[in-house]
DNA sequence: TGCCCAATGCGACCGAGTCGCATTTGGGAT
DNA sequence: ATCCCAAATGCGACTCGGTCGCATTGGGCA
């Protein structure tokens, strides 16, 4: 695999800001877990496996690796899943707080936002189980059509 | 594949309540989709492809049949899907009334719930929302441990 | 009863994800 | 700077959920 014509140059080109984010999680440092971190830092929207294999097909990196590091980073905290209701698991950075989102089920543009109320209603819901008295995560995800799509039609 | 071994008697095989829910929804009536309903319908909680496989392995079913049933019933909106953070999508008879699942993450096990308050949160993404003026879907699922599951450790 | 289209069986195919094993490489010790 | 080993990667086979096209079967209506 090639990563770079000089040798030397190839510390250099992990890139600042990803080596720090890897170093801090305590996980090694390679040249294919930088671009990977590169890809995700730069989206602006939640990928797939496919993002990044199509983002980083030059440097021929393999699936497994992918597939490996994603799950190596969201163990890691550095990357949290969001569930998109596709076939495949999409990934953000961890550290954008925590939000939820709106897709579009015709082009599946991406809209965030913050949901405050949510928190009190799993409070509550806690009160009143018989089964459970402890919620780790939850998932509120909402689906419609984007105002772009609708006017297409 | 063996249905009966009487001829005679395939069709008061079908099922009553099956039959009525299949001509209501403007759907063929057959001797597997008959099987597959009344599998849904006494079914206490969500269930997935491999559910009803292992339910109707003696008919002989095809998994491919099972797929385009559940699809198909999914459209006619005789159920509905439940995405339980599986591999494999779950589905509940839809006339089930919104509500929304506590899943547990080690036994799998499912308390229903209704979140009378999610609406109003819905209502005022909405009014806030650049891109999206309707929400035609939203998901709310809760993942924890369940009481069995906690004492067990 | 017979006919026609829809439902089913069948098996190949797809894509997401995993795994074991051989090879390469990052980074600490010298 | 070099060496060395554990960890990372490549590779390819495998699993599993789900889909598709095509041949056969069976529901339901005339």
């Amino acid at each position: 695999m090639e990563k770079s014509k000089n040798k030397k140059n190839v510390r250099v080109n992990y890139g600042l800001a990803q080596k720090q984010v890897l170093a801090n999680a305590g996980v090694k440092i390679t040249f294919l877990r930088s671009k990977i971190l590169a890809f995700a830092m730069d989206s602006k929207k939640p990928f797939s496996f496919e993002d990044v294999f199509l983002a980083l097909r030059d440097t021929g990196i393999h699936r497994a690796t992918i597939f490996r590091n994603l799950s190596l980073f969201k163990d890691a905290q550095i990357l949290r899943e969001v569930d998109m209701r596709q076939d495949a698991m999409f990934y953000e950075i961890a550290t954008k707080g925590h939000h939820h989102h709106v897709v579009c089920k015709i082009c599946g543009c991406v809209e965030s936002f913050d949901m405050c109320g949510l928190d009190n209603l799993v409070e509550e819901f806690i009160k009143n189980s018989k089964e459970f008295d402890k919620i780790s995560e939850h998932s509120f995800e909402m689906f419609g059509v984007c105002k772009k799509c609708y006017k297409k039609k």
